[in-house]
DNA sequence: TCTGGGGTCCTAGGACCC
DNA sequence: TCTGGGGTCCTAGGACCC
């Protein structure tokens, strides 16, 4: 090993995670270098979120997942655009490809986020921080959108590394470092705690990482919970061991597909729901039939105007991906509530229980009605790849409340 | 005009079965 | 003849992540 490795340790490191810095802002402002010092705000329109601010505006304070009123008071002067995400999906692709020739190993989290092991590429590459500087090079340079990353020798760690060289940088943490790291640092930076749990741990008066890492596992599991407390304490010393998996085995479909969607203006009458919830179903079914897979557990979800959110299941005796079929048994549990003049600001449909569509045996002989539901589909989902997605709705998606 | 939309995982109680 | 004890499925809620 030369001295120059030696001194930067990174063969101890072989996890890098790559964090595209407010990447939705980042590429609505790539070929416009006239808005790059100004605040932008980067947003769904009607009742929405801040999906992203560049720097500039979050030295307004405005950061992601802040209402957009809240955002645009905090920085009117900003510049706020809508999400593109066509646009955002093709650079995460392209960025994608290249940890790809990087390494193999490589586990996207999010359109923005991944993790590369890059232990099978030193002899090629150099080391983890000569990697790093490689990949964050040719982002910029093909890309024209800048990226940070941590490198670690764990997943956990890396993670956390990526957010301390933001925006636009590199920090490396090898594994001698890991505790003065990792325990000064408040306990909300832990990767699976969130506001709620922090508050936990604080009433527990253990406000740092460090405080965490030296409470007896027993003591977090009665705070929190037994999985809970026993990942933390691992995440505390930065001992979590997590593997990379590259991409879930495509024999093992994702578990669960849904859509829900926010109403522009509380509604309480029940047609508009019950259209909704037809809308939601045939867009989730869609993509269950797309991914060749059906379900047998429907839940819906219901908002209400003070933000109270409740959840209705109903497991059926098989799975199905039938349009029809998952839309009467969301209405079913829906009427079950019993509302009368509840304000409602958001409804679901979420499948779960996921699995191949081949490999659903159906006890019953469809009926007619049932084989017909599902030519039906086959019909949509076929109009839909050739003509585009809005070119067949049900009949009653189109009748009243069109904007 | 306060608070999106896509997910995953965990917990807890009751039913049900052996 | 006092009522054990698992394991699994279902349902509802909640926390969290990006």
């Amino acid at each position: 090993m030369s001295p120059d490795r030696a001194q930067d340790r990174s063969h101890d490191c072989p996890i890098l995670h790559v964090d595209m810095d407010a990447f939705y802002a980042s590429v609505a402002i790539r070929d416009r270098p006239e808005l790059h010092d100004v605040p932008v705000i980067v947003g769904g329109g009607h009742r929405g979120v801040v999906l992203a601010a560049n720097y500039p505006a979050r030295r307004h304070g405005v950061r992601s997942a802040l209402p957009m009123t809240r955002a645009r008071r905090m920085c009117p002067e900003a510049v706020v655009l809508p999400p593109d995400y066509d646009e955002v999906e093709s650079v995460s692709s392209s960025v994608m490809e290249i940890f790809r020739q990087v390494t193999p190993v490589v586990e996207a989290v999010s359109l923005d986020e991944a993790f590369l092991d890059v232990s099978g590429s030193w002899r090629r590459l150099g080391t983890s921080r000569e990697i790093a500087e490689h990949v964050r090079a040719r982002v910029s340079d093909e890309q024209r959108v800048t990226c940070s990353v941590g490198v670690a020798g764990s997943v956990s760690v890396a993670k956390l590394a990526s957010r301390r060289a933001k925006p636009d940088g590199v920090v490396v943490v090898p594994p001698r470092e890991v505790t003065a790291f990792l325990h000064p640092l408040d306990v909300g930076e832990l990767y699976g705690v969130g506001e709620k749990t922090r508050e936990q741990l604080h009433r527990l008066g253990l406000r740092t990482v460090g405080q965490v890492a030296h409470t007896p596992v027993a003591t977090l599991q009665r705070g929190i919970g037994a999985a809970a407390g026993a990942h933390l304490h691992h995440l505390a010393w930065g001992t979590d061991r997590r593997t990379l998996t590259p991409r879930r085995p495509t024999h093992e479909p994702d578990r669960s597909m849904g859509a829900d969607e926010t109403f522009g203006r509380d509604t309480d009458d029940r047609a508009v729901v019950v259209r909704e919830l037809l809308r939601l179903t045939a867009k989730v079914t869609h993509r269950m039939r797309t991914a060749g897979v059906a379900g047998r557990t429907v839940t819906i979800r219901v908002r209400f105007s003070d933000f109270t959110t409740i959840t209705r299941s109903r497991t059926l005796p098989d799975a199905t991906d039938v349009t029809g079929e998952v839309h009467a048994t969301a209405v079913g549990l829906f009427d079950a509530l019993g509302l009368q003049r509840a304000r409602i600001r958001l409804v679901g449909v979420r499948v779960e229980g996921l699995v191949p569509r081949g490999s659903v045996q159906r006890q019953l002989v469809l009926g007619a009605r049932e084989r017909g539901w599902e030519d039906a589909d086959r019909a949509v989902d076929a109009a839909a790849s050739r003509f585009g997605g809005g070119a067949v709705r049900r009949a009653t998606l189109l009748l009243g409340d069109r904007p």
